[in-house]
DNA sequence: GCACCGCTTCCGTTGAATGGGACGCTCCCA
DNA sequence: TGGGAGCGTCCCATTCAACGGAAGCGGTGC
């Protein structure tokens, strides 16, 4: 902007102060949100009011700042992840009924799975992957079942991530995985996000094959029925391809 | 901005060009999100790419443009309806199983209800209450339900709206709306929004009694069972206030 | 081959964005 | 009770980022 600045754009600042509202909730303190985005007092304040004239946040007398109800209503009635909702929805609530288990559906934004919807089971296990919530790839039956079905070129890409810090050994263990996932035609993770649950995930695939979602439930350890599980969930998969594919 | 603007800031810009995306989808080319965001072409290219360099937008070559997932992300991960959704789906998910109806969940917002989150019925009646949608106050059942139970000073600066063009025969109307749903503890509307529906919603209140949010459910016009709906969902809108006074 | 249409890039102009500084408020501790 | 710290808010001269007209480029249809 005018006069000296760090260098970046007012699009820049905008996206430093939405991201500066932590995980978890939502009423900030303006100098605490300055200061998490990284942003003079002065400057925060001026935009939070101008993005508060618009809706996108809810200032507070006292400095008190909240995402607004506005920016909510035009990101989801818009969201790129709305078509799959709408297919996905009774296909995971069938799920969610027969197999009285935690269910989830996620799609892959870089390297990771963000996790687009959830219906968990009541007096469940806790259940890791909030809405909107992100896990790496290679830490998810999820984003497994994702990355097993994708091109050559985007897995190749991925896989050379790990070959930094250890030369190929941990490259190798994630392409084993990823094979696994692929020829089982489902993926399994025991025990990596919380000691006491699996993961299971099939892929979502379009025409080509490709996975444009998973869907994947977690489950006790001791749930013994994987066998039950997986079917129900490949079946539920195709159905939801099919509605998408339809519209 | 700089140079002869049309007086709007840039954050004005980037509104406008979010609010731009139509209510149904998705993608949209360059040239018609120039000319409904009303911004000059070289302009409206230049913020979609920086919107686009941080993931707001998603700007696929040859000037196609669709939201963005990490803005998608962004907004979900800090909602300011998160806590009411996490605190209400369980008990949406048991209406929706006992009823086997269509359940909304909706909060005010202006003179709006704002519906957050929806469970529709298997081959149900067609809803209209999609998520992120909004219906006036005065003919959603949802909307009188939030409304009836509000500040005093909040109605009548509500009922005033209707004032203007036919003198108090429409605020007497309202009015008369508002103090029946008080009085009876639920709202009900008979197919204002789709002549084949019942609307009937019951307000989610908090500790002094004014709605946080309502319950809701759209029924088709043959159903009977009002009798049987309302204390259900008056139930599970204490058992969701319970939950958010909780947290 | 020409004309059209849309996306993209370039670049001089300029006024909007900037942020340090000052003010006023409230709360807390001496 | 008085002083000080911490906060949000307002002011305003400086200046560079945003602006948008114009030209370039690639594709498509006549």
């Amino acid at each position: 902007m005018a006069n000296s600045a760090s260098g970046d754009s007012v699009v820049d600042r905008i996206v430093r102060l939405l991201s500066a509202f932590p995980e978890d909730v939502s009423a900030l303190q303006l100098s605490e949100l300055a200061e998490r985005s990284g942003l003079p007092l002065t400057t925060a304040h001026r935009l939070v009011r101008q993005l508060a004239d618009h809706g996108l946040l809810d200032a507070a007398p006292g400095g008190l700042v909240r995402p607004g109800l506005r920016l909510w209503e035009l990101v989801n009635r818009t969201a790129p992840t709305l078509a799959l909702r709408q297919a996905a929805m009774p296909f995971m609530e069938d799920i969610q009924q027969v197999l009285n288990q935690n269910v989830n559906l996620a799609v892959l934004d870089g390297w990771d799975a963000l996790f687009v919807e959830r219906l968990s089971r009541r007096g469940s296990v806790a259940n890791r992957a909030r809405v909107a919530g992100r896990m790496p790839v290679h830490t998810s039956s999820a984003g497994l079942a994702l990355m097993a079905h994708q091109d050559r070129l985007l897995q190749s890409q991925y896989l050379d991530q790990f070959a930094d810090p250890d030369g190929k050994v941990a490259t190798d263990a994630v392409r084993l995985l990823l094979s696994e996932t692929f020829h089982q035609g489902f993926a399994q993770l025991k025990g990596v996000v919380d000691p006491d649950t699996w993961g299971i995930a099939v892929p979502v695939l379009d025409a080509r094959q490709r996975a444009v979602a998973s869907l994947g439930v977690v489950v006790p350890l001791r749930e013994m029925r994987l066998q039950a599980l997986v079917p129900a969930l490949q079946t539920a998969a195709r159905g939801i391809a099919r509605r998408l594919g339809d519209a």
